[in-house]
DNA sequence: TACTTTGTCCTTTTT
DNA sequence: GGACAAAGTA
């Protein structure tokens, strides 16, 4: 029950112990930042310098959340209850769901996931009658996400052309219908959130002489709406604490604002940034290839990671043939390392896009070696699993037209697309929910979910979702399916999930207990479900890089470094999209302890085409005395020979054709243009042309004539 | 109405 | 290569 001060570095013991001041942490990877952070918060509390419920800590993910809970709750004996800790979109929650009737809402409001969210904008097109061509769903629903995170309602999207009227439009009939339907999707929860504190300023002022110490972990991945939505806590004696790094921003694609450091900074006039530098996991050789990479960058707040420890092993650097070349060597080297004693939950394979763990897949699968794919469909996303969730939501909340659709004909009852459509018009005259119309055939399904209400009021959790899954049909239709045993045994699974959610008594601000079921729809739709089955066994991790944040592992490949892949050729167009690239790459480099490999093939199978990448421009920028070639330096002077002896290889390039001197294939040299590959021929002698991939400077077609293209 | 076949489109994604 | 949606068939 000790803090354990003695083992902080001078500059995490200032920042624990840091007085009553706001302060800005730049923490690097592996820099301890979870350590300080917990062990503030905990010598705040012990210190009687604050009470639990003073505390507000917020997080990005429900694992960072859980694993700040643990820690803190390792340090100390107060209950930690009384704080605030979780994720943005958590906390959010717990305020709406505290103040339903002033924010607007039903008090069993259901929360939209983004597959949810775009099916809601899917039904609106249709009922609009939209040109999907014109306005396809997805781009509504990133410009719906932008502007909520921005805090702009449709209202105040300045008009700047027809389009964006029109897609405001949707925007705002979006909102309608969502409002109607008493559904909430992740941005409005945080928007919703935000505005019903700077309206209400007896709640606003409430909360913020409440929370005096606001901690925020992840500073870097904050978007405008967060940083404003933070900002409303702000009193005289309340002070911020915020830990980021800026060369691990890898979201701003998705809103985050790095820039929210530099305001933080600014608008709390900051005295004390407190850089921690020190590096507690990574070798020296691969913290120096991350601090070379990432000096490339040119809009940084500055910092360089140092350690202790030794340099290590060099980076090691493999260059295959193709994409199943890769994947067997990385088979093998795994192999060794295994016999070497390293287990294998400790090595990751990492990659720019989820795409490529497919190969490796295959390559593993075939010699028996366990692994972990991350990333992949969660438990509740799984149809059936959601399919469940709708008839639990449509007893919670009848007027949920997105559950009511998507369950109204699952399994197949004959109510079909003419019966839905005849009900949306229906609904639409009324101004009703498609449940209040429901006649006809449908009339036997607003029955069922009425009668599966009536029978599980009052039940356990349990025996609800049990009941919901028997009497839907939802079983007995899987058992007539050809694959419908694991879904069955998922459903079996949802009912293990609602028996294991005993969550403590859910009472609200105002002394209320919240409906269980409610509860449970809240936590599936905010917890997606990272647990899958095999979870605590010995495997290998494979994970895309963005995944890998804040996660490290003894043995660490980051495969498929060529350009177009990583960096991602949609990045490299703009300077900020390289630059996040690069933060990405960092990352992946600092997540490694003892050893790191990086990989890249020649050719590779994407989108069902062969594609010839030249090697990612990061192989270059770090040093290359801190690496060792496991194959000869970009071997791309060897003319291409496909090696025989690998038994392991499935599939062999195309044969070289001869065009005016140059294969497919061949690294070539142009003057101008420089480096580059030759991805496709045609033509003869003089009239000969080849078309080249030169990575940043794009695919051109050059006239082997003219162009003075040089074998390189 | 419900199942099968063909045509399009591809990053990353904590919530 | 694979997901998803529109078009085609019983």
């Amino acid at each position: 029950m000790s803090l354990h001060l003695e083992h902080l570095n001078p500059e995490q013991l200032s920042a624990v112990t840091l007085p009553d001041e706001h302060a800005l942490i730049l923490a690097g990877a592996g820099s301890g930042k979870t350590r300080v952070l917990t062990t503030r918060i905990a010598w705040l509390v012990k210190g009687g310098r604050v009470a639990p419920a003073g505390i507000l800590a917020v997080t990005f993910t429900n694992k960072a959340a859980r694993e700040m809970l643990t820690r803190i709750g390792a340090m100390m004996t107060v209950n930690p209850r009384g704080m605030w800790i979780g994720t943005f979109h958590g906390l959010c929650n717990r305020m709406l769901r505290a103040h339903a009737r002033e924010a607007g809402l039903p008090s069993a409001f259901q929360i939209l996931d983004s597959q949810d969210q775009l099916a809601a904008i899917k039904r609106l097109s249709k009922s609009m009658n939209v040109d999907e061509e014109r306005f396809p769903p997805r781009e509504l629903q990133y410009f719906i996400n932008d502007r909520k995170e921005e805090g702009v309602r449709a209202r105040d999207v300045p008009p700047a052309d027809e389009n964006t009227r029109r897609v405001t439009e949707l925007y705002a009939a979006y909102d309608e219908q969502c409002q109607r339907e008493g559904v909430v999707d992740f941005p409005e929860l945080l928007l919703r959130s935000y505005e019903l504190l700077a309206r209400n300023e007896i709640l606003r002022e409430h909360y913020a002489r409440r929370f005096r110490h606001i901690l925020v972990d992840e500073f870097q991945d904050t978007n405008r709406l967060q940083y404003r939505w933070l900002k409303l806590f702000r009193s005289q004696d309340a002070q911020y604490f915020c830990v980021g790094d800026d060369d691990q921003s890898i979201y701003t694609f998705r809103g985050a604002h790095v820039g929210n450091m530099g305001d933080f900074e600014r608008e709390f006039k900051v005295k004390h940034v407190i850089r921690l530098e020190q590096n507690y996991r990574s070798h020296g050789n691969i913290l120096d290839a991350a601090n070379a990479l990432i000096a490339n960058n040119r809009n940084r707040l500055g910092k360089n990671l140092w350690t202790s420890a030794g340099k290590g092993e060099p980076v090691r650097v493999f260059e295959g043939e193709s994409d199943n070349d890769e994947a067997r060597w990385i088979v093998e080297e795994v192999q060794s390392l295994a016999r070497d004693g390293t287990r294998l939950s400790h090595i990751g394979v990492l990659y720019r896009s989820n795409a490529q763990s497919r190969v490796v897949e295959h390559a593993l699968f075939s010699q028996g070696i366990p692994y972990r794919v991350y990333g992949g469909l969660r438990f509740f996303e799984r149809a059936e699993i959601k399919h469940a969730l709708a008839y639990l939501r449509l007893i919670a909340m009848p007027d949920d037209d997105n559950a009511f659709l998507r369950v109204a004909n699952f399994p197949p009852r004959g109510i079909g697309a003419r019966s839905i459509e005849q009900l949306q018009d229906a609904a639409k005259l009324a101004g009703a929910s498609l449940m209040k119309v429901a006649d006809g055939k449908a009339a036997a399904f607003k029955r069922l979910i009425e009668d599966l209400r009536s029978q599980t009021q009052g039940l356990p959790l349990k025996e609800v979702v049990e009941a919901v899954i028997a009497k839907s049909g939802l079983i007995e239709h899987y058992k007539n399916e050809r694959e419908g045993a694991d879904r069955i045994e998922n459903l079996e699974e949802l009912v293990n999930a609602a028996a294991a959610f005993t969550e403590e008594e859910r009472v609200n601000e105002s002394g209320e207990t919240i409906d269980p079921l409610t509860a449970f729809l809240t936590h599936a739709a905010l917890e997606a479900g990272e647990h899958q089955a095999g979870d605590g066994q010995e495997a290998l991790q494979m994970m895309t890089v963005h995944s890998a944040k804040g996660l490290e592992f003894d043995v660490v490949f980051i495969t498929g470094l060529e350009e177009g892949l990583f960096p991602h050729e949609q990045s490299v167009t703009e300077p900020e999209g390289l630059e996040e690239e690069r933060r990405l790459a960092y990352v992946a480099i600092t997540r490694a302890r003892h050893r790191l490999y990086l990989s890249h093939a020649q050719t590779r199978m994407l989108h069902g085409q062969t594609r010839y990448n030249i090697p990612s421009r990061f192989l270059e920028e770090i040093p290359q005395e801190l690496m060792k070639w496991l194959t000869p330096r970009f071997s791309r002077q060897k003319p291409f020979t496909p090696d025989f002896s690998r038994q392991t290889r499935t599939t062999l390039p195309r044969p070289a054709r001869d065009v005016g001197g140059f294969r497919i294939g061949q690294n070539v040299m142009h003057p101008k243009f420089g480096p580059g590959v030759i991805i496709d021929a045609e033509g003869h002698g003089n009239d000969a042309r080849v078309q080249v991939n030169f990575g940043n400077l794009g695919v051109k077609w050059l006239a082997v004539a003219v162009a003075k293209l040089q074998a390189a």
